[in-house]
DNA sequence: TTGCTCCTCACGTCACGTGAGGTGGC
DNA sequence: TTGCTCCTCACGTCACGTGAGGTGGC
């Protein structure tokens, strides 16, 4: 039954695009990271949509910017995971009411993404703040020690 | 030779104040992170300066923020052990010359952390704007259809 | 003396890396 | 048929976690 669905990858492509091994995509299936093999022979090759890859993406981002835990990341997966399944749901239910009950328990999800990504930034501006300020008194010594040594008096 | 030097603090107190556990802290040790156990009885209590705290503080903020690699931060943290050493010349050394050689050297090593945290700022933008974004659409959605079940005609 | 923290092995764990040996698709 | 990528064990590694059993300082 070759319906005329999605291109699949196979996972050397994935691996290679998101920018992880192979080894480490088989390692989320088998943490249930990833939505079940669903029904894959035994031994046969393992393939994968667009969708899937852009999960893998979100995945690996929020690993390396935010550098959750994969205990973390299924807590979060699984809200997305919910939030997949009623992206199904969605074509189905044709009452307004229901859509949008639907998209209001996908927000605070996202939202709580975004406050995590929020507060590293802010360790981050603090740090670049620090190593700037750093920076700038080694500047100014320099300076300093530049124009006591050609004679001319140092500011203060 | 009770000397009136900087006091020392004790492992645990270390690991409280850094956020860190003991065992962490005798790991980088054990690497060479942190400077020599120098003589330290085999057995008895490690005890740290206020500087060996900063430093650690360094250490764990470029391994949580930049998920720099033990490795990576040893690298980094030979430069800083040289310019550690050097920060020792410094006192020694009464020549303008010679010290603006020791703070030459050691802007490179501190310009460098801040280019990685530059990049870092960076994707995590990139990624608060993605979040972003996609919050924004599913507000606006869900305002549209409480518009429509409220009998008031969608915008568009 | 009694707790408390510290010490040194040493094995366990998380998140994969890295072959070994074998099968499947262009 | 020949490569190439894929498959499944399975052991190794990095960065610690977690006791076990014992010693030291307020």
């Amino acid at each position: 039954v070759s319906q005329t669905s999605e291109p699949q990858v196979r996972i050397g492509e994935v691996a290679d695009q998101v920018g992880i091994t192979a080894r480490t995509i088989r390692y989320y299936e088998e943490l249930g990271l990833l939505g079940d093999p669903a029904t894959r022979a035994k031994g046969s090759h393992r393939l994968y949509t667009e969708a899937d890859i852009a999960r893998l993406r979100e995945l690996v981002r929020l690993r390396d910017l935010l550098g959750l835990t994969l205990d973390e990341l299924t807590e979060l997966a699984e809200a997305a995971q919910l939030q997949q399944c009623l992206r199904a749901q969605w074509a189905a239910s044709t009452g307004d009411r229901e859509r949008a009950t639907i998209v209001r328990t996908a927000i605070p999800n996202v939202q709580r993404q975004l406050d995590l990504v929020r507060a590293r930034q802010q360790h981050l501006a603090d740090f670049a703040a620090e190593l700037e300020g750093k920076l700038g008194r080694m500047h100014t010594l320099l300076a300093d020690l530049r124009r006591q040594s050609t004679g001319t008096p140092a500011r203060r």
